[in-house]
DNA sequence: GCATCGTACTGAAGCGCTTCAGGGTACGCA
DNA sequence: TGCGTACCCTGAAGCGCTTCAGTACGATGC
């Protein structure tokens, strides 16, 4: 059974199809009877109209692309919150990629262009800089968690180096010294700043020598192996984790190996995400503003389809939330922590 | 700067726009020393199809369209991990669009309809079984964690009356009579099974006059809201939750009103997804082979691509996965408790 | 020498839509 | 009467690709 086309609801009206598809489109020129025949007779057939001939005739589409790398990080939900809504209310609707890899990126976006997608949004792309700016002028695009230095496309960050020093800053305060860090891994998306931002702040409370990196990734498993791999060594009195889930991962690990935290090593992770709060949970994290990052990013794609050519990018500030995964070191003395965490 | 055509390659290279066609789509028909010509000046030009065309002169796409509900709900996230590698590797690759109300879901279904996707995969549609199945019968469809009795497309679900009945009889065992449902609310996705395996369970066991429902969503915010509906007439011992994320929102708020789990209130959840599974959150809940049901998605939807045409459906049996948010009733001693908990 | 066949290639039609340049008709106004 | 104009509508071109029915030509067989 073949899907039927316009010119099966003109013929059925027996009007042409220019105006099936003025009046299915919502633009004026047909006379309100007409316009309720047809829209009638359309509903009738159960015509859907076609996508590809759509796109192809008009040289545009209202669809938009996101790309991200985790389902599993609930960093990519919060973000999307945000987008979703406004991006819908602007009647575009989202197509959502997933890819894990560099080489999966680049098909992503080789993907996002071939559908002519209207605008595009890459949360956290590991991709070079060179790539990533020859998509963005052929689509408009928003970057989030990755800074850049073209002006093809828009940017969003949080400020993450300063992300960073607050969670050693914090550390410190509550009277750590060994601070180890379990940083995201080569891609030089977040990882980095958080990294230099670590580094940083060591140096500048005159912790050099406890300056330590192991893991390299954003996923639960990576925490885990980041933790297996500082205990080869020693055991720092605190972990920083590149984000809430490597935190996780590391907890878990550490609970397994049979310590407890905050009471052997206290943890701070990256991102806030809505897991990190459950009390259960309990885990200090620096808190960036997700929904709103997802929700400028919406205002600014938005503006680029528009016409808007001018780069335009934001530095969001983080913030810490303290919870029961940090304390002093030494108070080995659950019970204190517990009856105030709990 | 006008995006390059088939024509373009072929006007460069001096051959017919066909046979760049065939060639770039690995296809024979040109010799050798053409083919890598051809190759070298699409690359060179930076020529990449376009899929609206393709897709509207083929009529047909690589693109399978994924619909979900929550991308906070690891759920999902387990369930494509299966889906996606599989699909890749036959070439498919995979677009997922989100739909958190029954009204975005059809239009969802129009789109990708409208893009004349490949196949489909719905994970827990609210719709109407008849718009599934008119949806299925134009689209290569699997539907994951939805039971229906159509024929017009393949299916995957859990058993889960026999899930809540094991959720009901650990708690039983355990020694809980009084036993409160969160439930999943009134889509007729996995909520309605949970809770009638719920009903039918107390029953078996006599509790007739514990039967009691709350809540009504499968979100953290939804637990919580159970827990005050719950609260405001008497405090079961137990609460079987719709899913993990369900559960972890009760969890939450009892302890939120100073009440212990499982000190006070035993809480079972449902899916034992990853998050549900680390040590800091522990939670009892019911398994079900989420990867491998995503697996066998994908060589469904594959079969059903290649032409089968007679449903398949299929029911993976759950099991009980015991962790520390349940004990026995009475037993407030938190300190036994813990000592083989943590 | 002629039919046959495989290899390398071409041309044109057509997928279902949007868009653009009009075409009637009726009405108002000088 | 003639002209402008508003309203409702049509026809044809063309988006960039795939597909199908060929064509040209050298090699092969007898």
């Amino acid at each position: 059974m073949r899907r039927p086309t316009l010119d099966d609801v003109a013929s059925r009206v027996g009007v042409s199809r220019t105006l099936v598809s003025l009046t299915l489109r919502g633009l004026a020129g047909a006379s309100d009877e007409t316009r309720d025949q047809i829209i009638r007779a359309a509903g009738e057939l159960g015509y859907v109209p076609d996508a590809a001939a759509r796109n192809l005739a008009s040289q545009s589409s209202r669809a938009v692309g996101v790309m991200m790398r985790d389902l599993h990080n609930a960093f990519f939900a919060d973000v999307l919150d945000g987008f979703d809504r406004p991006m819908r209310d602007a009647g575009f609707h989202m197509l959502i990629g997933l890819a894990d890899q560099v080489a999966l990126e680049r098909s992503m976006l080789d993907t996002f262009r071939s559908y002519r997608m209207a605008g595009a949004l890459l949360i956290g792309p590991g991709l070079r800089e060179r790539d990533i700016e020859e998509f963005g002028t052929s689509v408009p695009t928003v970057v989030v968690a990755r800074r850049l230095r073209i002006t093809a496309v828009d940017m969003i960050v949080g400020d993450d180096r300063k992300g960073a020093r607050l969670a050693v800053q914090h550390l410190y305060e509550l009277g750590h010294r060994d601070i180890a860090h379990l940083d995201g891994g080569s891609l030089p998306a977040a990882a980095s700043a958080r990294r230099t931002g670590y580094v940083d702040a060591m140096k500048r409370f005159g912790l050099d020598r406890f300056i330590r990196m192991a893991g390299g990734g954003f996923t639960l498993a990576d925490g885990a192996d980041g933790v297996d791999e500082l205990l080869r060594k020693r055991r720092p009195t605190a972990i920083f984790a590149a984000n809430d889930l490597v935190a996780m991962g590391a907890m878990e690990r550490l609970s397994v190996l049979g310590l407890s935290t905050p009471g052997d090593v206290s943890v701070i992770g990256y991102d806030n995400s809505t897991l990190s709060a459950q009390r259960r949970v309990g885990l200090t994290s620096i808190a960036q503003p997700l929904v709103q990052i997802g929700e400028l990013a919406a205002t600014m794609l938005q503006e680029r389809h528009a016409g808007r050519t001018t780069a335009s990018r934001h530095v969001m500030t983080p913030k810490l939330v303290e919870r029961e995964s940090t304390a002093s070191p030494r108070k080995h003395s659950k019970d204190a922590r517990r009856g105030s965490a709990r």
